[in-house]
DNA sequence: TTCTTATATAGGAATCATTCTTATTTGTCA
DNA sequence: TGACAAATAAGAATGATTCCTATATAAGAA
């Protein structure tokens, strides 16, 4: 089974619409690695649907989210990025150039989360997040 | 010493003036444990000064962080969060209703970052995030 | 296949968060 | 106390996201 196969069988298990529209989203979203932000995602899309509307987009990825085949990605940013990577994984952010790298570590995978917070919440996820400057970055810095 | 004394002296160090409106943001800031909005630190500080602009609460935030004396939390949502808790600490979020709670671990503390980051980033900081739905908004489902 | 209907989309307006511009004010230091 | 760089207020501008509404369409029924 295919890529746009299985979408669709998602989409139909999930009550929502196979349209054009959202393959063409889930497609792009698939293609690229860097968690892209929904205007990334539109103009990819533009080339082939030019009448396709940002917000169609918006409301694409988030109902991702809602079935569960897309993550937003925690930034400190004012940009929703977004994530079709659904195996678990952390992410190392640049602080300067907001570059995101996916890595697994399977010691991260199996931390315990602490009593005090089951207590409290029912966990759904758990991930640890690094920041730092990335290689071009400190040589750009170095540059001037 | 306290709060505003060593707030003083941090700005003196730091070569930036002591206003009065820092001063209250940073009282604001301080105060409330809550990962609180640029937003809500203005309508908080309003009371006592009803001339001051949320742009200078923006820009006042910013500044901290760059002194190093308050973090943005990263959130999935579009607006920016400060943290004024510098101590090395871990996030759990409510993905119902935003509430962000802290919590400590030295397990999580004194993860090793694997080597495949560390030949790419240097590293600045490193923190886990839980994601979960509280108690208050699980309670709430079940009142449906 | 055609019809029906709930759902989804396009386009533009509206809203919310954040940043910029500029004139004015104010800490700080000589 | 005066000078000046830095900071602030106010409102405009920008960027991201969501809302509104008329139209179009996927998907199940006939």
């Amino acid at each position: 089974m295919n890529r746009i196969e299985s979408f669709r069988k998602i989409c139909k298990e999930q009550g929502i619409k196979v349209t054009p529209q959202r393959t063409a989203i889930f497609d792009a979203l698939e293609d690229s690695r860097d968690h892209p932000t929904a205007e990334i995602i539109f103009q990819a899309i533009r080339k082939r649907f030019p009448t396709i509307s940002l917000d169609t987009v918006y409301r694409t990825l988030m109902t991702f989210v809602k079935i569960g085949i897309a993550h937003v990605v925690e930034t400190q940013g004012n940009t929703k990025r977004f994530d079709a990577n659904m195996e678990i994984h952390h992410h190392a952010h640049c602080l300067k150039c907001g570059k995101i790298l996916d890595f697994y570590s399977a010691d991260y995978d199996n931390l315990e989360v602490p009593q005090e917070i089951r207590n409290q919440f029912t966990v759904m996820d758990k991930k640890v997040v690094i920041h730092g400057v990335c290689k071009k970055c400190s040589q750009k810095q170095k540059d001037l």
